[in-house]
Parts: C-alpha cells; sequence; structure tokens
DNA sequence: TGTACATCAGTGAACGCGCGTTCACTGATGTAC
DNA sequence: TGTACATCAGTGAACGCGCGTTCACTGATGTAC
C-alpha cells in the first residue's frame, strides 16, 4: 500500500509551509514551483501529486497564516489571554511590532502580498477575507456588547493595522516607516481604551521579546 | 534631423501612460511591454529607444500618479480649495470614495501595486515615498501649527486611507469592503474636526460627482 | 522653392531563458500470504 | 518471520509558451544647400 496517509499530508504540509515563506518573501509570480518543491526538500515533478495547480497552492498558503501567524503561537505559548481587552492590545502591539516588520516571512499575507491577492483568484481572495474577518473579530471583542461604536472602532483599528504597515513594507526611508507606527498604535491604544493624552510621550513601537533574529 | 525632440517626448509620455494604467489593473509582472506599447500604438522594438528597462517605466509610471491623479485633477479644474482643511477633507473623501475605488485604472500606487513595491527597486521605491509624503503634507496642514498632535494625526490618516483601500481591493465581500472605508472617513472627519459624535449617522462613502464610468 | 541627405523613432523577427505543467519511470513502503 | 507483490510518492527529463531584450532594417522627418 506504498505511503500512509499521514506521510503524504505531512509532505503536502511541509510545502504549503515553504510556500508561505516564499511567497511572502517575493510574491507570487516571482516564486517557481521548483523553489517551494526545493525548500521543501523535494524535486519539481512530485508537486502535482498534490496541489492542481500553483494557485491552488497559494490559496492553501494564505489559509495557514490562518494558525501560523505570531499572535496565534503566543497565544497558544501562554495559554490564552486574560481578557479580550488584553487580546486585543496584543494583537495591535505585536501586529505593528518591529520585530514583525522585520522577519518578512511571518507577516502577514494582507501586508505582504495585498496587490497579489487583489488579482487572485475567488480561492485566494476569500482566505483574505477570512483573516480580515478573524482580526476584526478579536478587536471587536475588547469592547462591551453594549458600546454601539464597537464595530466601527474595530474597523478603524484594523486599518490602521494594515495600512502602516503596508506603507512601511514599502518605503526606505525608516523615520517615515516608525512614525506612522507609532501614530497607528497611538490611535489603536487609545480607542482600545488603553488611555494616552492625545499627545502621547516618545514611545517605541513594541517588539516581541527576544524574536530579532 | 529626423522628428523633433517634442515629438519623442510625447511619445515617451503617452507610454508611461499606459504603462500606469496597465500596472495599475494587473501588477508589475503581469503586465508585458509588448502590452504597454501595444497601448500605446507602438510596436515592442521602440520601447529602448525610450526606457532602460521595465524597472525604469514602473519607476516612471509611479511618479507620474503624483500628477495625473483625481485630487490633483479635482484641485485644477477648482482652482484649488478654499482653505487647506477643506482640501484636506476632500483628499480623504476622494480618496475613500466608491468612484476611485471603481476605477482601478486611477489608483493611487500605494493601494494597487503595494507588493510589487515592495520588492522593486531603489527607484520605484522613492517614487513611492514621495506620494505618502505629499498625502502627509496635504493633512498636516489642515492642522494649525500650535496643533502638537498635528503630525500624528496626519500619520493617523493617511494609514487610515491606505489601509481600508488595500482590504477593499483584496475582498469580495462588499459589506466588508463598505464598512472598512466608511470607518475609516469618519475616523479621519473626526481628526480633521469635521465633528461627528462618535457614532456617526449611516452614511455613505462620498463619491466623487459624474465620476463613475 | 526644390532636392539630396543624414538622422533616428519605430518596426518586426529572432534569441535565450525561465517557468508551469506533463509524463514515463523508479523505488520505498505496507500488505497478503 | 519471510517473501512476492501492488501501490503511489517522488524523480527528472521534456514540452511549449511567453516575455525581456537585441538587432538589422525602414521610412518619415528636418536640414543644408
Amino acid at each position: 500500500m506504498s505511503y500512509t496517509a499521514e506521510h503524504k499530508a505531512r509532505t503536502r504540509a511541509r510545502i504549503v509551509a515553504s510556500a508561505r515563506i516564499l511567497f511572502n518573501r517575493s510574491g507570487f509570480d516571482q516564486v517557481s514551483i521548483d523553489e517551494v518543491m526545493k525548500e521543501s526538500g523535494l524535486t519539481r515533478g512530485g508537486f502535482y501529486n498534490h496541489f492542481a495547480s500553483k494557485e491552488a497552492l497559494y490559496a492553501e498558503a494564505i489559509e495557514s497564516f490562518a494558525t501560523c501567524n505570531p499572535f496565534a503561537v503566543e497565544s497558544a505559548r501562554v495559554g490564552g489571554w486574560p481578557s479580550p481587552k488584553a487580546a486585543a492590545r496584543r494583537l495591535a502591539e505585536l501586529y505593528l511590532s518591529d520585530a514583525v516588520l522585520n522577519d518578512v516571512d511571518q507577516h502577514c499575507p494582507l501586508i505582504a502580498l495585498p496587490s497579489d491577492a487583489a488579482r487572485a483568484g475567488l480561492k485566494p481572495r476569500a482566505a483574505y477575507t477570512l483573516i480580515v474577518r478573524r482580526m476584526l473579530g478579536v478587536f471587536r471583542a475588547a469592547f462591551p456588547a453594549s458600546d454601539r461604536d464597537a464595530s466601527a472602532k474595530a474597523r478603524v483599528i484594523v486599518n490602521l493595522c494594515v495600512g502602516s504597515m503596508v506603507i512601511a513594507r514599502t518605503t526606505e526611508d525608516p523615520a517615515l516607516r516608525r512614525s506612522l507606527r507609532e501614530a497607528a498604535l497611538g490611535q489603536a491604544l487609545q480607542l482600545l481604551g488603553f488611555g494616552q493624552s492625545t499627545h502621547p510621550p516618545r514611545r517605541r513601537v513594541a517588539t516581541t521579546r527576544g524574536a530579532r533574529r
């Protein structure tokens, strides 16, 4: 009966993991199937035993971010957050952190691949939408059910996270990269109720402990 | 003496204009030089009379947005804005409008090509940075010089504009596309001092009069 | 004004390369006996 | 336990296509006389 189903599933997962990182780094068009397979310790020809096409792999790579992201990883490590509000704060801090910005391999597809995604097929776009909904959910949960503006605030925070990181990836100017993210984090924390005066003290964008490579 | 320099410059400008639209629509990799030249009424071979490489054209296409954008066009048409504050408001409204969202050809490179740009060479990235600075300048000018938070507010607004439009291009869900942009505009207008309660009435995202195609 | 000429914007064929995909084959593995 | 066998994950060569770039050529244009 040749190999076990589990063996095949493990190989497949390895390919998806390699793809997620390589696509993040270089974009859909710039990554060849050859590279993905090599990165997975395999050769070109085997690819179509696992996926129908390159685009199918792309959709799966995006989906896989839903479980393999710094927030989910940290959440599992610390065994959950003390409160929805604390979770929301940590998500904003992590999303906008220097550590994540500097580790392109781990980027959220929303900031690593936005224009690829906008032109991709249905499945990749659905995977993106799912990620947006997840983020909205975390931020939304930080507000009491009675807060009629909770959804609007959550949307503002998602916009801030994605916008400032997209620009940070795009520009070379370190001051611009930093100041835009600081402004985003300041506004997000204020909306979440971690009061700061409207004129916050110079604060560095939060970093993940020891995650610098 | 063959053709005039002016003739050559006009042809070159035509190529840049075609490139800006085609790159916006389909991304750097998906657009061939053949297509750009055909769109300009020319043939493949002539391209290298005008540009050193495809990437050189890309940088110029992005730069050209600084002058050919809906805000600059409208500004020229109405002969400037009554005040910096009015200009800032109009920029936010235009940037986030349905009309612009639905007219991909006219999109800001920041939302049309962010991941291409992030991986491009120095010149394209510098062109992006310039666009960010221009936007920041318009929003910054809306606040009095005495406002110590002016820069931070301007940064927040830029983040909101870019973030919500990037997501809108990415997702298929019309409610998500709309609600994120509405939240962005609401927050931006509030920061600009166009008071709304924190719980704004249902308002549609602004559209440009008659710009629907 | 008219003509010969030099220039060079524009043409279109060709080159070379990389990549997505296909395919005939191999050999490691689990199973039947 | 040992052996023969069937399966199919994985291999690597090959195919076909598109694209960036090059190049020899053409012909429209402006200029010199």
